[in-house]
DNA sequence: TAAATAATGGAACGATTGTTCCGTTATTGT
DNA sequence: ACAATAACGGAACAATCGTTCCATTATTTA
């Protein structure tokens, strides 16, 4: 693969005629939406538009292309979601807009494939210890992010200073996996709506 | 299968050697643990005791049986909660109780499986027409179980009627969905405690 | 242009998938 | 005891699973 080999400049090979990043994305749009059980390396193949060696030769094997994949998604979107958290100067108003961005983008997918990694921890953590590990880090990761906007707020007078702030992001954080799964069952905004309204009270 | 036919007796058979609503606990337990994908028709021999044979005669296929264990839980578990909310003669106690009946059942359980109906949910929802239908019905269910619930603490003056009882009912529904995919991230019975404390406070 | 190297496509692997079939066994009502 | 019926165990099915292998093709540096 490189092109320097203890210190010696040797031949180079024909590059890669696909991009590994968007078959990364591609890859994991498929495992996001059927899941590593419901997706078989046929579907891969054909979903990536890559044969089967190369998958092999970049990726490992399945399992080692479905963490990549988690991870590039924790990596793009968990990111998303907690610096979303420093943004707004309100405290209450970062932690809204948070909860907003959710379901707008749970409900603007409308194969509503829900989160990835709530389903990668359903489907997998039980068994995997490597979705596990993926799992409890963006879990502690959102938990933290939640933590230290409610202290903010707390800070700057907008919310209680008596409360539990760790209960606070705890119950928050809580709140997103619940959209997350209410999503399979409907797409209905009002619905989402009353959920946000409500549990926004709590900081009140 | 039926001893009688066109209202003349017929001759009988042996009679199965395993209890039906046995076997279909620990198809349940199965695929609840392992989802619908992770588990096969090997494993459901082995697990359930019982020859391919009989369980094809005795359940249709994989997707039958699978979608008969699915029925079993929410008639099992689903009304248990539901018929909770009845139970107490506050609201906000009934409430409580239903948010630390879910906790304990949860944690109770050292495989940690979590909800079977939210586990099946985001495997097959989104590519399972019956799933699908379970499941919002399912949902339907305890919704408006909740919203009785509320309701009926606003009629003793227990909670504000100046609330939207429809909203709040969602909201718990939508704790519970969370803390059903808590569970496969943490153990830690204080996190658990943290988030019903705190969603309970949008009672007061 | 030639040598070197890696990507590629496709065939092929054994294992496992869900399902069917059949001969045997057990239990029933007459 | 007999005939009738269904459960049973296990072999066998084609299809698909994830993976490996190899000959070919393409691209690079010297």
């Amino acid at each position: 693969m490189p092109a320097v080999k203890s210190g010696h400049f040797r031949f180079m090979a024909r590059t890669k005629d696909f991009d590994e990043a968007e078959v990364l994305q591609k890859a994991m749009r498929l495992f996001w939406s059927k899941g590593y059980n419901g997706t078989s390396m046929q579907d891969l193949v054909e979903g990536l538009g890559i044969s089967r060696s190369s998958l092999y030769d970049t990726f490992g094997d399945k399992h080692q292309l479905y963490l990549k994949a988690l991870e590039t998604y924790q990596q793009n979107y968990g990111t998303q979601l907690c610096a979303l958290t420093t943004k707004a100067d309100s405290a209450k108003i970062a932690v809204k807009q948070l909860l907003q961005l959710v379901v707008d983008d749970l409900l603007g997918d409308n194969q509503r494939k829900g989160c990835f990694m709530v389903n990668a921890g359903i489907e997998m953590a039980n068994h995997d210890t490597d979705v596990n590990q993926l799992l409890c880090t963006s879990e502690q990761q959102l938990e933290q992010a939640f933590l230290k906007v409610i202290q903010r707020g707390q800070a700057n007078g907008e919310i209680n200073p008596a409360k539990d702030a760790l209960a606070l992001g705890r119950f928050l954080n809580n709140t997103v996996k619940g959209l997350q799964v209410s999503v399979k069952s409907t797409s209905d905004r009002a619905f989402f709506d009353d959920i946000i309204k409500t549990a926004l009270t709590v900081l009140d």
